[in-house]
DNA sequence: GAGAGATATCTCGATGTCAAGACAGTACAC
DNA sequence: GTGTACTGTCTTGACATCGAGATATCTCTC
């Protein structure tokens, strides 16, 4: 049972052990590193994004909408049931991305409570562009992983994720 | 080679395969979960410090400071790096602390550019209830793996988390 | 022991987010 | 069809964070 601290996880846990001997700081382990990473990944997000011009709130939304396929359309309600944000956030979000002349905002023909926010071109081409840099960097923060380990990851992932992912 | 969707980033990795074909997207399979992942576990927190009367980032600061152990001081830089916020962050937390009376702050004897944190007796009550409540909820979310499963996760993420926290 | 560069903390202005609530429009039961 | 509950979007005010820069002190070299 040798505590090698390999990472600040390790030395925090250590030390949960040796203060609070009492209690099973195991899960830990796990959820202090997903906490740590994301927050790692959202810097090196905000990197990546920098040379494209955009910042990661707006390529959430931008990648949304490009994921829709065309016409690259959706609601505001979809925006934000895709990106976890609260109305008012998303509200906000579209806002400027339309100054930015990057999507553009129609009433909904359907439904007159309803808008319906689209990709332009610059927005499409904008999105494209840094995605396919965040992949490759993506990739390369992965390279520590052989490919059936980043599948056994996935998947370990996955089972925690669904419980929040169905609705109950 | 079957898809099928048992969570959101299944499906958001099944929509970029029939967008973008031409793009290897399986980096998404791990890392959009984790940022995913610690956006709800972000929630989780939130509810679970509501009962003690806490904020996240003030959970944050007073338990780096309990695991320093007595007599529970530490530096603000200190601080700012086992949290992960910038120095002006750490400043107006410790400035909220102090008035919540939950931390004291005194001059460094050793170093007059220094101040050092320390956890009042209320903040340290505080603090152990909390965690202790937090890890009984944590507890809960890793129910669905079985113990090798969470080894073999966390000594995932520990390898995807080495190159970040070691100083290279 | 003087000067240059590094370090520790704090200040300030800008910004993105959230929560709560307002408002218009829709859906469904009766 | 009318009333009630629900839905979709936007508004507002408070708030935590960041980044850049200011100030004071320390450290190391010569």
């Amino acid at each position: 049972m040798t505590e090698d601290a390999r990472d600040e996880v390790d030395r925090l846990v250590a030390a949960w052990r040796t203060e609070r001997p009492d209690l099973d700081v195991e899960p830990l382990q796990v959820l202090s590193r997903v906490s740590r990473l994301a927050k790692h990944l959202d810097r090196a997000r905000r990197a990546a994004f920098a040379e494209h011009e955009l910042e990661p709130w707006e390529f959430d939304v931008l990648t949304a909408l490009r994921r829709a396929g065309k016409p690259y359309e959706l609601s505001p309600g979809a925006l934000l049931r895709a990106t976890l944000v609260t109305s008012g956030t998303m509200t906000n979000r579209i806002d400027r991305l339309a100054q930015a002349g990057l999507v553009r905002r129609r009433p909904d023909p359907e439904d007159r409570r309803g808008v319906l926010v689209s990709l332009t071109d610059t927005g499409l081409a904008r999105v494209d562009a840094a995605f396919a840099d965040l992949l490759r960097r993506e990739h390369e923060l992965l390279s520590g992983l052989g490919a059936e380990e980043r599948r056994a990851l996935a998947a370990l992932l996955r089972t925690l994720l669904t419980p929040f992912d169905s609705p109950t």
